[in-house]
DNA sequence: CCTGTTGCCGAAACCGGTTTCGGAGCCGAA
DNA sequence: TTCGGCTCCGAAACCGGTTTCGGCAACAGG
């Protein structure tokens, strides 16, 4: 025979026959009390409960899929492709989720793909096989194939993010705008009068929101719009050092830089420090996402964290209420991020040392730092 | 009822009956023709064959888990504690797992727990339930009580990393030990005499092992071993430089730091900048894991690399052949890192520039870096 | 008192597979 | 020719659940 049995004996398992041999029910009023049919007197539910309970049963939830065609298990497809490799807060993520998951008995099942196509593939590969129920697609893009296949397949799934047709889509983001925005009046606030913004990767959703954020908190200042001191494709550091000394070499440069990624402003530090530039003195950033390294950098930088096990754990039961056919305004959300006021940040190099001054190392507004 | 159907009707999945009536075989035969058993005809067995590739025939996973008890999945329990949120290269890990996983037909669940009690539960419940049938275990401690369940539950699994109590035990590790001694042996080759190390979390089996190496290398080196030199419990930065500290301000410091880890070499880097001195000049450094910060610091970081995605992968396969009962003795493997030369060793300060310089960018001895 | 509901549960089919058992054919040997 | 053994497949039980259907008893209404 193909493979040999692995008959890992482990624990024995009481099943559903157990129980209603133990009850003296057939096993189908057993499994009608448990799923709660209403045809079911009240106190043989609780008796059928309590057995349950005491002899601790646990239904196999393979067994139940092959009637009721769901797995029990939710699905995340990972883009594990070169640029994805550095993911800060995966574990945080899938920390969300997971623990969310089994609060209800469900279990995560996780899957990679190297690209785009190999993403939809694998998610129809996962949805013939008929191992999960529905799917959380992170990093949603503006036009995302992932949520057309989905829909065309009538599978449930919510996004971490938003994304150009919201038909059918159920979400939960963080409102990068709004932080954007933020950031350039706090700075505004500070005296800055040209703000220069990096944007990350504009095929992702996130990139255009916070663009427009940015662009709010000008038109909120009463700043003009100088498309010069807009630059995008910045999600490595590299690429952020690149874009910051672009902005650092105009004819009149920016005296602070706000940074759609905390990734792309540690590359500003350093382009800033190549041109002897002293990052929260002469050049002011802001940026956003909170990972860990931004706290430990010189200065440490101001920025907009994202709790993202918060995210995870909101994802999953979203999901799970898309699963049970909630309706779909119940399911939209948009969350803020918090300020995590550090040193990165100051008034601008021209003015005098004197008044409306955000002096040195700023308390902390929100959590703590390490 | 309890939840209602979600019965995205997807597509229309064949199943084994379709192929069974297409046939004109009984589904019992078609069964075995598939499983390989030998009282089928070879002719009839590629005529299955053919009619199963050809209608695209998948059988569901969960209904042979009933009978035959195997899920046809990998489990994976992370620990999410609060100093594991950074796990660089957690993708690529997961990248490697279920890519190997997928090839057999086997998907990866995974869960999280956030201290050690809560790991060793939840694979306790992972089995109860029936999720996996068989774990991959990174991160070995010496003494590990997620082993002592897996082996007492008789669950299969493997380990990435070794372990003190070897019985029952496959693994894949790297070798941290070889590693160790080779920095040191390099750093003598280029004139150093006081070579220090700073090494991790003493807890995790790793730490002896690359002690070990270090003081390996320093005897095949015929150098002293001065108990002063050697420090522990460094796996953060902050915890780097904290102890690279301690090196630094010894009576006599030490030419070369050998660490066990990236992230506390980047501490490293910090205390040595606070005291003046110059990586790869007036202090060398030599390290372990390749994180992406290691290729981007001031200056690069030789480090001793290792291919976490082909990790992942070789686990998954030992994960498989051990389900399948294959021997332990085939199921014991310990690859080598491969050294990453780059900008932060060379010869010790005192040492005129003349002979036996190892010059400035070393030429990479293995891949190349961004 | 008879009848029609209603409440509640047993019986059995079902889901999509796997595995055991038995026997129908065909073969060669006695 | 008969018998034994082997090859190969059908029939049916089985895994652990869910769901449909039907019917018995209790109860209410006329």
């Amino acid at each position: 025979m193909a493979l040999s049995k692995g008959q890992s004996k482990g624990r024995y398992r009481v099943t559903i026959n157990d129980l209603s041999r133990e009850l003296g029910l057939t096993k189908g009023t057993v499994s009608r009390a448990l799923n709660g049919y209403d045809d079911i007197s009240e106190s043989t539910r609780t008796r059928v409960a309590r057995a349950a309970e005491r002899m601790g049963y646990r239904p196999l939830a393979q067994a139940q899929a092959i009637r009721t065609g769901m797995a029990r298990a939710l699905g995340l497809v990972l883009n594990a492709g070169p640029d994805n490799t550095h993911k800060p807060f995966l574990t945080d993520f899938l920390d969300g989720i997971s623990r969310a998951a089994s609060e209800e008995g469900w279990s995560l099942s996780i899957a990679t793909a190297l690209d785009e196509q190999d993403e939809v593939a694998t998610i129809a590969r996962l949805v013939a096989e008929h191992k999960v129920d529905g799917f959380i697609l992170p990093r949603t893009r503006v036009s995302d194939p992932r949520i057309d296949l989905l829909r065309d397949l009538e599978v449930p799934f919510v996004l971490y993010g938003r994304t150009g047709d919201t038909e059918g889509c159920a979400w939960h983001d963080i409102s990068g705008e709004d932080a954007m925005r933020d950031a350039v009046l706090r700075l505004h606030g500070l005296g800055h009068q040209r703000i220069g913004f990096v944007n990350g990767d504009s095929g992702f959703n996130y990139a255009p929101l916070r663009r427009d954020g940015y662009l709010a908190g000008l038109a909120e200042a009463g700043l003009p719009h100088d498309p010069d001191l807009v630059r995008s494709g910045a999600i490595t550091p590299q690429q952020g050092m690149a874009r910051g000394a672009e902005l650092l070499d105009l004819h009149t440069p920016p005296t602070a830089i706000v940074c759609a990624l905390d990734r792309a402003a540690l590359g500003v530090y350093r382009a800033a420090e190549a041109r002897g530039l002293r990052i929260g003195r002469d050049l002011s950033v802001i940026a956003y996402d909170g990972i860990p390294e931004a706290a430990t950098a010189t200065p440490p930088l101001t920025t907009f964290a994202v709790d993202t096990r918060a995210a995870g754990a909101r994802l999953a039961k979203l999901l799970f209420a898309r699963i049970r056919g909630a309706d779909l305004s119940h399911l939209r959300e948009v969350v803020p991020a918090h300020l995590i006021a550090r040193g990165s940040d100051g008034p601008p190099p021209n003015t005098e040392p004197g008044p409306a001054r955000n002096t040195g190392p700023t308390p902390p507004t929100q959590k703590g730092e390490t």
